[in-house]
DNA sequence: CGGAGTGCCTTA
DNA sequence: TAAGGCACTCCG
C-alpha cells in the first residue's frame, strides 16, 4: 500500500524540459473510487479549454432562469447541505453571437492578414446576412466547443427567412444541415487507404 | 490473424457445468489491434452492477422540482428545440428508504432464514429507530452503489435527535461517522500478510 | 473516475 | 508459441 506523504499535492503543473516549447504537463491524483491513488497525466499546448480567451463572445450576464430553491427555518440555514448538481445551470445562449466576429480577420504575429478560408461546397451558410467567413467562424467554434456531433441547423431556408430567431438551434453552427452519405464515408476510406499505402512505400525506402 | 467465420459470434455467455452454481463464463473476441482474434474469458458470480434488481427501493415518481420552461407563440410550439441538457435533473432522494427493508430477512432458496449479521463495534446506528440490521442494509447498499468513500453521517447524535431530516446526508448510510486510523490500516496489513503466509505453506504441502 | 478493450510480459 | 493474466489506454 502506498500513500502520498503530502496529501495537499493532488494537482501539479510541471514545466517539463523534454516537452516541446509551450507544452505543459499536469499530474492529477485520483482521490476516490476503485482507482484511488492512480495518477492521470494531461498535456496542454497553449491555453486550456477553460481559458476565458477561447470562449466565444456570448452574453456574460447571469442566468435569468429560475433556480430550484430550498426553504429552511432560520436557525438552520448554515447547516443545510446544498446539492451542487442542481445549482449548475447553463447560462442563456446569445443568438447570432457570430455577428460580433463579422469584421475581424485572423493575422500573423507580423500583422499580415490570413487569406480567406474556402469551405467545401456542401457547407452552406444559413441566416440573415451570414456569409462564408462567418459560417467558418461559427463552425470552427462548434467543432472546438461541442462534445456532440456538429450537424448544422435542421430548419429549412424558408423557415429561417420567416423567423430565424424562432427556428434557430443555438447549439449548432449557422449552416444548413449536412448529411454524410455512405458514399462519403467510402470515399474517405479510400483516401485513408491510399495515404497508408504511400506511407508504407515511403517507409520501405 | 484469425477470424471467426461467423462474425455475429463475438460475445457469448456460457453456463458451464464445471463452474460452481451461480457462476457464468463469458468469451469475448478481440476485434482489432495487434491481438485481434484472441479471446478473453471473463467469469461472473452474480449480477453486474447495472442490474435493475439491485437498485435500492427509492421513490420512483417523477421529480417535483421546477424545470426551466420556454414560452413560445402558439403556432410554433411543435418546432421548439428542447435542450436535453437542461431537462436531465436528478430525482429527489427518498430519505430513510431503509425503513422499507426493516421487516425483511434474506433467506436461502429453501426458505430457511439467515442469521442476523453482527457488525463491528465501531459501526454505530444513527437515526430514529435505526437498529443494527437496518444499518447493515444501509451500509451494504452504500458499498454497492457509491463510487465515493463510505464514511457515514457527519452530524452528531444530538443534532440527529433534534431534526434528523435536516441534518441527514442522504448520500451516506445511517451510521455514525467512521474514522480509519493508521493503526487500523497497519492491523489490516498484518492480517493480510498472515493469511498470505498460511496460503504459501498450504501450497507447499 | 469507471469500464471496455488492447498491449505485452510470464509461464510452461 | 500459445494461453493466461495483469497493466494500461482511451473515452464517455
Amino acid at each position: 500500500m502506498q500513500m502520498s506523504s503530502n496529501i495537499s499535492i493532488e494537482r501539479k503543473k510541471v514545466d517539463c524540459n523534454a516537452l516541446p516549447k509551450g507544452w505543459q504537463r499536469e499530474e492529477v491524483l485520483r482521490k476516490s473510487g476503485i482507482s484511488a491513488g492512480k495518477v492521470d497525466v494531461y498535456y496542454y499546448s497553449r491555453a486550456m479549454r477553460t481559458d476565458a480567451s477561447l470562449v466565444p463572445p456570448i452574453r456574460q450576464t447571469a442566468s435569468i432562469f429560475k433556480q430550484p430553491v430550498t426553504v429552511v427555518r432560520n436557525h438552520e440555514w448554515n447547516k443545510v447541505k446544498h446539492d451542487t448538481k442542481q445549482v449548475a445551470q447553463d447560462k442563456p445562449k446569445q443568438l447570432f453571437w457570430e455577428k460580433r466576429l463579422e469584421n475581424m480577420r485572423a493575422c500573423h504575429a507580423t500583422g499580415e492578414e490570413f487569406d480567406d478560408i474556402v469551405l467545401p461546397k456542401s457547407i452552406k451558410p444559413l441566416g440573415p446576412n451570414i456569409h462564408e467567413q462567418t459560417v467558418m467562424q461559427s463552425l470552427a467554434t462548434a467543432l472546438h466547443v461541442l462534445n456532440t456531433p456538429v450537424t448544422g441547423q435542421t430548419a429549412t431556408k424558408t423557415e429561417f427567412q420567416k423567423n430565424a430567431t424562432a427556428y434557430i438551434n443555438p447549439d449548432q453552427p449557422l449552416m444548413q444541415g449536412v448529411l454524410i452519405s455512405e458514399d462519403d464515408i467510402r470515399r474517405q476510406e479510400d483516401r485513408v487507404n491510399l495515404a497508408r499505402r504511400k506511407l508504407q512505400e515511403a517507409l520501405k525506402a
